[in-house]
DNA sequence: ACAATCTCTGAGCAGTTGCTTAGCATCCGT
DNA sequence: ACGGATGCTAAGCAACTGCTCAGAGATTGT
């Protein structure tokens, strides 16, 4: 689909770019996310980016060299404000509860799982979201192996990686789910799922979301 | 990508459509097929699908109306096998062993991810994927409830529904992660549950694999 | 005031896509 | 032998894509 365009050598790195801290940038990568959202990537075009935003196609181009560009920004962008997201919260209070009540935002795993569809067919996309994925990784278990002590559970009950990914394919099936409009047995195990963390962590206030 | 495309009322119905039973048909099937599971679903177009085949792009619209048409005989092909395989395995031994072992084959998840996120921007194709996943969902459901039974657990433990969204969820999240190389903690958590699952049917051979 | 820089746009290229139409060649029942 | 069905193909249309280029306006530093 976007294979086989050749790249002329000449200028390429050294075209013009637009601003990192322009407000027209910002709307562009906004217009992308949505787009993202609401009709998968195959809609992220440099026209129908513009369209929404109410911008020339040019302009796209003009701030991202190319839609790998746009793609990668959109996703850092979101990467950024979760993994921050998530260690304000932790920080606060590192537990189970947390984890869980951070994790079942599902806005975030349809998110993830355009990107992985998106990543399974662009090289280019696919370390940079790999990369991601394993810092993302790398803080939750942390915060699992903490949680998991605070509540006294040992390693050799559950290991900590072994909670975090079910934890994650949870959500992630959950997510899956929803978008193609399957519902059934979601409200049982999402109840018994917080049914057995709150047993782990009775001070805290049941189910307070 | 395809929106917008106007059909003209006259003739649509009246074209004329290669044998159901064609040789050449699975030809093309089978190229669409693999194009999805290596190069994601932007790659199957009519020409890719067709050299891939070594056939010419007019012989794809000759056996098949439209695209979708192709992508949701693709799936059919695979959801009916996959399903016949599964009441199969489970006729001949209806126990969690059997269920994980279905599940755990990672080559079902990575294609039907691949359908997923293509069904999240093709209505005509969503709604028969739901279908099949509804169908899927509830055999799998009545084999889990079974197998939990027989295994001396009662509803009241753990729900037949929540151990098979679990369940689901945990090879999902395996084939996504492994799509993107990340790998670690895959196989403690694989360890983990086939230990647990051994433990509650010691009967049988642990880990004939 | 003037030059340099930045933001933006009109026009367009080369490539891809889904799908159609008209027609050729072959087979098959009668 | 022949008329119809079947398998296949050459040619092409209209729409879309990423991306470039030259240059017009606007802004800014001096």
């Amino acid at each position: 689909m976007w294979q086989g365009v050749p790249v002329p050598i000449t200028s390429t790195s050294s075209r013009r770019i637009g601003a990192a801290d322009s407000k027209t940038r910002e709307r562009l990568l906004n217009a992308a996310e949505q787009l993202l959202l609401e009709e998968g990537y195959a809609a992220v075009t440099s026209r129908r980016v513009a369209a929404k935003a109410g911008l020339k196609p040019q302009l796209v181009h003009y701030y991202f060299r190319t839609m790998d560009d746009l793609f990668l920004e959109v996703y850092r962008r979101r990467a950024d404000e979760s993994l921050a997201r998530f260690e304000r919260a932790i920080a606060a209070d590192c537990s189970l509860h947390t984890l869980w009540r951070l994790n079942a935002d599902l806005r975030g795993a349809s998110f993830s799982i355009e990107f992985v569809a998106l990543a399974n067919h662009r090289k280019a996309i696919r370390s940079e979201i790999a990369a991601y994925a394993e810092r993302f990784r790398a803080a939750q278990l942390a915060a699992v192996g903490a949680a998991l002590v605070a509540d006294g559970l040992s390693a050799d009950q559950i290991p900590p990686v072994v909670a975090l990914v079910l934890m994650t394919g949870l959500t992630q099936v959950l997510a899956l789910e929803k978008a193609l409009g399957m519902t059934a047995g979601h409200e049982a195990t999402i109840e018994y799922v917080e049914r057995a963390i709150a047993r782990l962590e009775p001070q805290r206030a049941p189910s307070q979301r």
